[in-house]
DNA sequence: CGTAGCCTTGAAGGTGATCAATGTTTGTGG
DNA sequence: CCACAAACATTGATCACCTTCAAGGCTACG
């Protein structure tokens, strides 16, 4: 509990309350520490959490018509997990939420969310910002649908970096297999590597245990303007 | 002004709230008439104004890094239009409206937005339930990545038709061109009008000034399941 | 009658998905 | 610590699908 309230406190969403609302935002509140690889909900179940991801990562996922999946978007640390739907009747969850790496994450029930969060217009605020922030990824990449699939690879590096504390420097923090990013770019597997590959070749990027680092950023930039 | 309170009264949004209520929501409001293809905003501008569409249709469109531009959505009369960045700060619209026909448009300022309409619960359920189902139909986009066109054009026919009252029958109460869709689908205006033009031939079909009607719902679903 | 916007059709050519085979790394249990 | 399995990375060859370019028809509207 007390733990809890220590999260909390640290964490940039709260940076502007006090201890009495951060007590009062605890309540209910729980601990979750999970495996990697571990499925924290699946798409269709009925959300009764929400959460936020204290450290690690999870990958949203939806399942695609065909047998192969699609990934949404990545989270890391800091962001917030199904609270847009919270407020929906009845609460589905609309993706499956699968962990990427060991992480934490403090579990919000949808009463406590709804009767206690949703009535700090500050906190909703915050939650909306960065709901939008999300939809405006959903944009981005959607006006890449003409681009080369280079260009929409390079397009996601960029961004994904950008996205994250400055104090990572130039290695994406996530553990990133190349069909994770085939998922998520909508592409192959194989043709993730043939790209990847040729840019390793070209000194651009280099990848340390599934970790890349972007080592020539403007290279890697003027993809997204050619032809 | 009273116009503007008979405006709200009638939309499905503000079922719930008694007559005081919307008079003092309606403050501040201003009825706004555009014609076909006029710009209701630009992307990149700041966002001083939301709107809720009373009738017409608007499409969001976004500029893309080529000379294309992207679709993101069409909005109907019901639709509430920019309400998501009220809240941002600095607000700057993500995308550009362009309004399709003829349409009649709410306007809100962001200050009533923010300190009268944002502080009613109810009614930010309501539009957060409308951001996620926006949000919902670019995730299932997104997860046809790896379908073949006919598939996409035929599931965004089938998910307009759905989104739209049922009291409209068969036929999607949007004008659309065949480039209107192909940019929202995400390929060439030729390939849709390959495309519609099979499906019209073989009766499934037909179009009639450029609205679209499916007369064999049927057989366009089966195209879903293909492959 | 001419222009503009939309629809239609054809031909060419490239991009990227798919299939298949092989190498490499990671993890697990004896 | 080794052997084996499983997951991931790589490379090559093939080919369908769709984009692009080009040209012409249709309709509406001044």
């Amino acid at each position: 509990m007390a733990d809890i309230l220590q999260k909390l406190k640290s964490m940039e969403l709260f940076k502007d309350y006090d201890e009495r609302s951060l007590i009062e935002l605890s309540q209910g509140l729980e601990f979750v520490r999970l495996d990697a690889d571990t499925t924290l909900f699946e798409a269709g179940q009925p959300a009764n959490f929400c959460y936020i991801i204290s450290y690690g990562g999870i990958k949203m996922v939806k399942p695609s018509p065909k047998g192969r999946d699609v990934v949404m978007c990545f989270l890391h640390a800091g962001d917030i997990v199904a609270a847009g739907i919270m407020s929906n009747n009845p609460p589905i969850y609309p993706l499956t939420a699968v962990t990427q790496e060991d992480s934490g994450l403090i579990k919000i029930p949808r009463r406590e969310y709804t009767e206690i969060w949703q009535n700090k217009p500050q906190l909703m605020r915050a939650v909306n910002q960065s709901l939008m922030s999300r939809m405006v990824d959903f944009q981005t990449d959607k006006a890449l649908f003409l681009s080369s699939v280079p260009q929409k690879v390079a397009s996601f590096l960029i961004r994904t970096l950008d996205h994250q504390p400055h104090s990572y420097g130039q290695t994406i923090n996530l553990r990133l297999t190349r069909k994770d990013i085939a998922d998520r770019v909508g592409t192959s597997g194989e043709t993730v590597i043939r790209i990847l590959s040729e840019w390793t070749q070209k000194g651009w990027i280099t990848t340390t245990d599934q970790h890349i680092s972007i080592l020539d950023r403007q290279a890697v930039e003027n993809i997204l303007t050619e032809r």
